[in-house]
DNA sequence: ATTAGCACTCGTTCCTCTTGAGTGCTAACA
DNA sequence: TGTTAGCACTCAAGAGGAACGAGTGCTAAT
């Protein structure tokens, strides 16, 4: 990328953006110049943002008001200019240490992650529970409930459970369920849920007959529902904390979408092998998160993407911040995970 | 209950209550004077007005504004002067039509009724899912998921499934847990939750001997988690549409106090008998209430108390209509999840 | 190229004044 | 004796205006 700005610019570009993240309040040149990293007059100061105004990368409120940084000043910011910063190894051992005390369940371990999240940076969290694709099937019980439906419960080799409610093709009995449990038990333990009804399909022919196509259909759905996932969202009132949400209106269309529970998609896992994701205010699919930014960032286990997470904060936000503790968030919970759901012995994987 | 205040106090007063609740300004003599129902000159109303200040019904926020009830004139008033309204017909068909389109998981009602108790009336409703202690066992897993632990997965007789990690004592290998859980499949489907543990020790004495007590006891685990009962908070930032909230530092503290997650315990049931309980304002054990008031109602199946739901908004609240609505919900609620439990069929008794 | 100097802009703050909704009290009235 | 008209008084809220000051842009000197 060629130099779009010269350093001097660069630099007080930087130093308006830091300051605005600070104060919220609009930059003007005496306070630049009062700073130890600008030795500039005043004058020149101004000459310099009145440059950078015109290139778009700062805006006035108003005539006699400082300049504030424009979406596109956040966006250089964000990639060329602020320090990635790291935590301190006791930051990042403080947060490793309070996931691990997690580690009995899933479902704990994502709502503390959120809790964190949203409590280390005063922003609000999103996290989305790990997908269970690649979940093995470990014990699953197929129980009639009423003519016509029977619950699946599946317990995988990470242990976590899930229970799921089917249609039961007409004609198959309480016996039939009883045997095509009895049959995964024995034989599909280990292999993939994606693959199970695939694979048991020409053991079923063997066991039920013509009916096997409408069973295996009827299980399919269970890993369908496996692919429901849960994302906790913690933080939402933390917004009212920032003078941006000072008028009661806008704190309230704020807090009406994230009640929606739709603002999860904002989250939704990045294109495989990104790993982090900004966007800055209007970059933002969603209209009402247009004075936002989100930073979203994939976790992994095994070396696979299985999740991602979140904050969501004002577009002057702690960049630098919010990138570093999402980092160290992302590595903590994969490996908080990689640990529970090692408990996977036996893979049997499906021949295509 | 002697008459605390004759007739014209009391229309007063209702008038003022009705015009407060509907304005949140001070009500003037002048203001009431002017309503249909009260037909008296501002100055006689002053004189009366005066009288209610005194008694504590009514507050001046200061020397030259309207009167504001006080928390004791909206106690007077929900208890003998509101007309205890009832929904029309049209009314509450919708709800329970609303309601009967989400039979198919308990869960999915709770939260679709917390869904609409928040929407009807614009406040925050906060829901507890029925109580599961008389549910009765249908089928159960024990399933080994690492040395030491097991999974219990639980079906009961009313479609409801709940997963509870397990301590496993020493020495049950998981051959026992097998040989315990077709025991209790074969033994004691129908019987209370509560009860198996205690009613199958002589058959797990006969089973596994003198490991028999420590087994029960793990199973009592079961009935212990099973007691853990989720709730449903909607509508948190309907708040900040009332002017008691328009400052945010208020609004804040109260929406982290709904975060925190523990507002359920203000809808704690009831004593038994007790349907309906009004808190106003200081009534309430939470600090972080005092300025609001809290509806809750309890719900039924089968003529026993399972579960209680409520409503939370400022002291200004439209009381009548609330407790219209809430009537109206309890009604439904209870009789759609009958409908949704009335699966259970073999009941057997604890003899005790 | 930088900076000091200066006139100018404009939002914020702080007064003061006015307005009006409300009161309490007193005296007249039915 | 209860009700009401009248009046002086209070006080929050709003309007208007001066003073302030943080900021700008421009020009001329360094």
């Amino acid at each position: 990328m060629t130099q779009l700005l010269d350093v001097r610019k660069m630099n007080i570009l930087r130093a308006i953006v830091d300051d605005y993240i600070l104060t919220a309040a609009p930059v003007g040149s005496r306070t630049l110049s009062k700073r130890d990293d600008i030795e500039l007059s005043p004058a020149t100061i101004r000459n310099e943002m009145s440059d950078l105004t015109e290139l778009g990368f700062l805006e006035q409120p108003h005539t006699s008001a400082g300049r504030v940084p424009s979406e596109k000043a956040y966006r250089l910011y964000v990639s060329n200019i602020m320090d990635r910063a790291r935590l301190t190894d006791e930051e990042s051992e403080y947060i490793r240490r309070h996931l691990e005390q997690r580690v009995s369940e899933v479902g704990d371990v994502i709502r503390e992650t959120a809790r964190m999240l949203s409590g280390i940076t005063n922003y609000t969290s999103v996290v989305q529970s790990p997908k269970m694709k690649n979940a093995r099937l470990k014990h699953i019980s197929l129980i009639p409930v009423t003519e016509g439906t029977a619950l699946a419960v599946v317990v995988t080799n990470s242990g976590s459970t899930s229970s799921t409610m089917l249609t039961v093709p007409a004609g198959i009995t309480a016996q039939d369920l009883d045997k095509i449990t009895h049959l995964m038990n024995d034989r599909m333990t280990g292999y993939k849920i994606t693959d199970v009804h695939r694979t048991l399909l020409p053991l079923l022919r063997e066991e039920i007959g013509e009916q096997a196509d409408s069973v295996a259909e009827m299980l399919g759905g269970i890993s369908d529902d496996l692919s429901k996932r849960s994302v906790e969202v913690v933080g939402a009132a933390n917004m009212l904390d920032y003078p941006e949400y000072a008028d009661v209106s806008k704190a309230k269309s704020f807090l009406s979408e994230i009640e929606k529970g739709e603002i999860f998609k904002e989250v939704l896992p990045n294109e495989d092998g990104v790993e982090m994701t900004i966007r800055i205010g209007a970059e933002n699919d969603n209209p009402e998160l247009k004075d936002c930014s989100v930073i979203t960032v994939s976790y992994s286990v095994g070396g696979e993407q299985v999740g991602s997470m979140g904050v969501i904060g004002p577009t002057r936000m702690d960049y630098s911040k919010v990138v570093a503790v999402l980092k160290c968030m992302s590595e903590s919970l994969g490996s908080v995970l990689s640990k529970m759901l090692k408990g996977s012995e036996s893979h049997k994987e499906l021949k295509e």
